[in-house]
DNA sequence: CGGGATATTGATGCCGTTCAAAAACAGTGG
DNA sequence: CCACTGTTTTTGAACGGCATCAATATCCCG
């Protein structure tokens, strides 16, 4: 990026910081300002018509939040853990769009990148099993771990701190934090993943992790009853 | 839009027909153009890691296909009705849209709409039960055959031919024919959608079916097996 | 009318939910 | 450090919705 929109970026930009589980916008408010995540993690909050909340995605750093069109904010976010904010006046930040459609280039393709990712769970969501659907989701948040984890990790393994509790991470997946529970459990107990206390969690071969994130072979072999007389 | 941008676009436009059930491109393809919808219904088909094929959305005239940036296509499309496309060599679109600003700020919100409408389909995947899905779905259909129909509707009612056989339904919903079908049915027999044969659907009041999809009266006070021995 | 594809209906079983209880955890004050 | 309390998580048992397997019925088109 040249040097002028990196000077003009900070120019009107703002730092900001906000503890776990306080609001950064909510779903209906006037959209004043467009962020960059520097630090931390984000969900995305959807109020339906019932007033019901469900969580609808997680941001990590370095994503952006809030929308470059709509005047209002589609969903609300709120910091999953403590969350650190590079905040933009949002009329000033158009304004820097304009001038400079490589950013605005750059922000379409992000957005084109996000409606991919959005695509790919609705898929997920649709078909998956209860015990592939945790798998993928911790996959997901184990790779992007690598990514924003600070510590030079060896190849396929990925050691985290979930960011959602169980009852979250159930809303997140369409299920019940009971079946969540479980699925972690017997994703323990098969030895794709090891728990730390109950939020600590280390994936040893994220390989295996992902097979079990896509096939069905849930049972390998053997039913639950005769596992467990418990669910898969 | 100004002339000198249509003219410049329908220089490189050019028309193409396509019948019902043939592929406009596959997942995996170089994308080589770029299409504007004038008429029909496509469906976009993903393919998943174990080979099988899903649908996961639905175009409507006057929407676009194809992807901006990434050099192949992320999904198959194909004709879910007879399809008339405007296409446009990528190559050459993007040329335009780089020389026009205001062009590619356009396609930039229509993805960012695209986004939206793939979260709140996510959120409803995630949660809703079978009827509620089959509903939904069907409100969507009547709601964006409302806008290409070209008769002039009596509010409230809605009357279509369904672009998908029972089995596509099933699968863009995540559910099986059987299911699908039995919700329908259900839904003639509470007197929300009239049927004229298998495919064409008629809408007496899109209020009464738009509450059917969001909350979860199913059963309005009774049970299934109380009504039918089937489930709801 | 006939035959293949599509759709409806039925019966049964499994997966995830629901309701319920016990266990692990985290925070607080003694 | 430990007892005490509220919250989060795990585990258990039973129920129900959707899938599966199977049989009919209907539609479509020559």
């Amino acid at each position: 990026m040249p040097a002028e929109q990196i000077d003009r970026l900070t120019s009107i930009a703002r730092r900001r910081m906000v503890t776990a589980n306080q609001y950064i916008f909510r779903d209906g408010d006037e959209a004043v300002s467009f962020a960059a995540i520097l630090s931390g993690v984000v969900k995305l909050i959807k109020t339906t018509a019932s007033g019901e909340q469900h969580i609808i995605g997680l941001m990590y750093a370095p994503e952006f939040l809030g929308h470059t069109f709509s005047n209002n904010h589609r969903f609300s976010a709120a910091a999953a853990t403590e969350v650190e904010l590079c905040t933009f006046p949002r009329t000033s930040f158009s304004r820097l769009l304009a001038e400079f459609p490589a950013m605005e280039r750059w922000l379409f393709e992000f957005t084109a990148r996000e409606l991919d990712i959005c695509r790919d769970w609705t898929l997920m969501l649709g078909r998956k099993s209860s015990y592939e659907r945790v798998a993928s989701l911790l996959l997901m948040i184990a790779r992007r771990a690598r990514y924003t984890g600070c510590a030079p990790l060896p190849d396929n393994y990925a050691q985290f701190e979930l960011p959602l509790t169980r009852s979250e991470l159930a809303d997140y997946l369409g299920l019940t934090l009971e079946t969540v529970s479980r699925k972690i459990s017997r994703l323990k107990y098969k030895g794709v993943i090891e728990l730390r206390g109950t939020r600590e969690v280390i994936v040893p071969d994220i390989g295996v992790l992902s097979v079990v994130a896509n096939m069905d072979s849930c049972g390998e072999g053997l039913t639950d009853r005769q596992l467990f007389t418990q669910q898969s």
